[in-house]
DNA sequence: CGTCTATTTGAATGTACTCAAAAGCGGTGG
DNA sequence: CCACCGCTTTTGAGTACATTCAAATAGACG
């Protein structure tokens, strides 16, 4: 029950047969957080990347007080601090449950493990960061160009689910805006 | 000779064998751009992922005339329009010589080919999003949480090399301010 | 029910942009 | 090799976008 979704997730880029499935899933740990647990926490070292099962993930960074949402994952999406997971650095982000939240995590270790003993999952990895690149480059592409009005706009659209589940206060923080502001434009809209 | 360079790129992430080096080269494509020349074109199907051979690159969006930088790149470097690139769309990005420059270009039916072929490839390319990933992360990070003034410096640090060979209106357009701004920003950092 | 946080509203401020003009610099052709 | 042309950079004034701070209101949760 617990690894259907994860299995679902690989299987839709590799095949598996019924020994990799069984070792891939003997690497993952289970936990469970709940409301405002901290899945990671800046300074402590990045060891896991966590596939949501369930619930809800903000990954954000703390610049004195000042916080910038990097990423909200939900059920059957990834998440890390993809720098320091890889280069096994203590973490610049925070990863935060914004309600009850379940997760299978993979550790750096067991990824190579993983990678070393069936080089298929190499594809799924390049496949996984493929698309987060993709997805990094189309926001940074919008965060240049874009005034926030519409960079809102955007995110309701491309995140309609996410956006209906979430505070406002946390919708600006991920486009770099103050909630007040977030606040000013949603008055304009409504007029208009 | 052509080959040397894109042959260590690889070869730093994963071994080859002659016949797999054989292999590889013989779907790249060479290309030699004047200054000014476009690689890619927005509207245009962006068929290719290129690397450098020399010169350098600028990949940037333009917005009824306002034009954000995506990214520079240097010898030793791969740059494409990602998203169009994987999902074989109209490009939404302009790359263009910033001087003479020589890229080895695979296409995606190639690409597709190689790692059909020799599935060690998966993990070239899996390292090469990877930090590609990592690199749109942190840039995020920075976009959204520092004022202009220290995303300036950042630049000169991090890109110390391409910031000398540039002009300040193209590192504006990398940080997403005006040409006067930077300006503004240069005339108060030398005053101090 | 009371408390804590999110949201709204407004005034004052700061950051960054637009437009315009002048100065600087680099490349090109004669 | 110089002079000119076009683009970059600088500077300044006026404006717009976004923030800060404060206070009032609304919602969520134990």
């Amino acid at each position: 029950m617990t690894f259907n979704l994860i299995l679902a997730n690989v299987e839709k880029h590799i095949s598996l047969n019924e020994s990799e499935r069984k070792f891939f899933c003997s690497l993952l740990k289970e936990k469970k957080f709940s409301k405002k647990d901290l899945v990671l926490s800046e300074g402590q070292t990045c060891r896991n990347i966590s596939f949501v099962n369930s619930g809800i993930l903000r990954a954000f960074f703390n610049y004195d007080g000042k916080e910038s949402t990097i990423m909200f994952a939900m059920k059957d999406w990834w998440v890390t601090d993809i720098n320091c997971f890889i280069k096994h650095q203590p973490a610049m982000l925070n990863i935060v449950a914004l309600e009850k939240t379940e997760v299978l995590q993979l550790t750096k270790e067991n990824m190579d493990k993983l990678l070393h003993e069936f080089p298929k999952f190499e594809k799924f990895f390049r496949i996984i960061f493929q698309n987060a690149y993709i997805r990094e480059q189309l926001r940074t592409i919008q965060n240049l160009s874009l005034p926030a009005a519409e960079r809102y706009d955007n995110f309701c659209t491309k995140y309609e689910r996410i956006a209906n589940m979430i505070t406002q206060k946390q919708i600006a923080s991920y486009l770099g805006i103050t909630p007040e502001f977030l606040s000013v434009i949603r008055a304009k809209k409504t007029k208009s």
